[in-house]
DNA sequence: AATGAATGAGTGTTCATTCAT
DNA sequence: TATGAATGAACACTCATTCAT
């Protein structure tokens, strides 16, 4: 949520960046508010006070940093999805090989979403909210697969044709696993998961 | 849509079935007219007022069949659930393997959901507006699939460890694939997903 | 009500009275229901369908004897009026005096309410639905009572200078004693409170 | 009417109390709006635009000061009551004996009835709107006069049997005498109907 | 006479946004 | 920057009344 802090990125007129450190710390209690609420009540039940309320702001305080209820989604469905990838990034880091590294994404998903149970309500309400963002959140996320994919393959790591219908139907087993045992269930055992989904994984896309 | 017009089954206090001919086509008129604007502009931004116009009956007629918008949305969500189901289950009638019906099945999915556009949305924002369907939708889902991988095990074709984790998982390679090929373009050959799907499964499922 | 069944009494246009033995049954099925109804719900929060209902009706055969909600309302108001000044004009028949007739009223009149707690309702709710009746309602009482005031004042049982005052002074103690001791109260000596008040009067109408 | 702009005393969740002196300003527009309001069109008669378009003040602005409807006609009946009681209480101020103290009572109140017309509907709107307040101000007047009574038997003014009873035969006289003389007439001799109520109760309380 | 589906005007309430202080 | 009162468009829902059957 750090660069959101800094620059929201897609402000048109007027730059609604804080200059001091007092706006600073608004912005940011906003934020936090805002990703509670609307991951709770959903963006059609949260209102503009509730956020304000909870942040222990005015309520007029909030267009002093965004230009609308919409913006403020935007800006945090763009964050969340921004952190999805960072953290697949991370978990990839020290991978062995291409299907190790799956299986790394995996469990670090699925436990990131155990711990924002709100990025699932985020994420899909943007689908209504704001249909662009939902779309570049997973054709972004598809197209890193596709690539992690691709480097697979050009390895030898990976059957030939596996490509972009493998990438998407990897995300979607992803998103699934996420939500069945990181949002629904509290105790289920996130490593046999990822090895479940890897085991059907290695023996899918190799030969 | 059928079992719509004859019952929802949760009716409460009165009971809301249109007794005569004329009844039966104002209420189905309400839900096309309802999947239709659901479908395109989403439950919040979609007015009963727009609902009625298109269906071409009084504002007031909603009411006759409906205890509110929400009790609309709910009949609409778990009729697609249906729907889904019945699909799913035609397409498999005549498969030879397991894995075969499952090839079967997602290729009935994608051409459906390319043919049902509202599908998606519907089901999605159910997470907001009906978070019990929502839920009841995927879990049911999932619990078809894993019977079928269960019959599979019995039967030797599949991996005796295969279970509710490759149902997730698979569930969710049809929920994206149906989405990337289905709804998002118009042009994708869904046979040849459907094939690359399957080919990820029988060699990911099997030994 | 016996007098509701065979003629309202105002009805413009069209003869709304029932002419067979069955439309009688229904007309005066549909009257204890509304006295019900509008009696414990008041006349706003009381819906036709509510009255059809109790009443075992359909909906649409309240047009077939009432012009409107307020036309059912104006003839329940009417036929209680006319039953308060029946319980009078009855419990004073065998008074030995005018001020014993009083006492009669009184008592009379405490036990009816208590008997009919939806009078005080539905004719204070006409001050707001059928301000005319409401007015001609207490009128016609004081009326009642002024004219036995004056027989009183005649025959030189009561002081010379008692009249109209007097006469809106012991209907509204009358009103209010039926409220405090028919209404708000189950188990008040009705006889004790006719004779407290008559005491009061006796004393003071007198010499 | 100055208390209900310093805190009407019932604000569960939120205070409305106004902070600024255009907020007391706008408050004191829609109260006084709202009394002519519902005194002339009644409760359900009257919606919160015509209110709110009386008081000059956006239609918005009302949910600022009252959470609905009900609650500013809670408001106007508590006002009303509290008022009737200041009303007797200043009357009753140099009065000689009980009975001098009553009468000027009796005058008072058919004067502030002639003045403010509205308090009638009002407060008897409240039997159907608010009923809680309905009964609280006529139980609290009732014992207010009886407590005057009380100290008259206590001071031998008055007989010594009288009591709850004649406090409300007394309220009942002095509601009815008010809405006879100082609403439904315009021209009535206010002090000759308190002196002939008088008159009755002098001879009827005392011996 | 009876039925109940259809009608649509009417209204309380919400809430994003503006703006004077 | 911060505040919170003011604004008014928007909308779900009710219900008296009509009318075809």
């Amino acid at each position: 949520m750090a660069d959101l802090v800094a620059n929201s990125g897609t402000d048109a007129t007027v730059d609604k960046t804080p200059r001091t450190e007092r706006g600073r710390r608004t912005l940011r209690a906003i934020l936090d508010a805002a990703a509670i609420e609307f991951g709770t009540r959903g963006f059609h039940d949260t209102s503009i006070v509730a956020i304000t309320q909870r942040a222990g702001v005015a309520l007029g305080s909030f267009y002093t940093y965004f230009d609308s209820k919409e913006a403020l989604f935007q800006a945090l469905v763009r964050d969340m999805s921004t952190q999805v990838g960072v953290v697949g990034a991370t978990a990839i880091a020290d991978a062995k090989d291409i299907l190790d590294g799956e299986r790394a994404v995996l469990a670090a998903f699925t436990a990131f979403a155990r711990e924002h149970r709100e990025l699932y309500r985020i994420i899909d309400e943007a689908e209504f909210v704001d249909p662009a963002s939902y779309r570049a959140h997973y054709e972004s996320a598809a197209t890193r697969i596709g690539a992690r994919l691709g480097d697979g393959v050009q390895r030898g790591e990976l059957r030939a044709d596996v490509g972009e219908i493998e990438a998407w139907a990897i995300m979607g087993m992803n998103v699934f696993l996420g939500l069945r045992y990181g949002v629904m269930t509290d105790d289920a055992d996130l490593k046999a998961v990822a090895d479940a989904a890897n085991a059907l994984l290695r023996r899918g896309l190799t030969r």
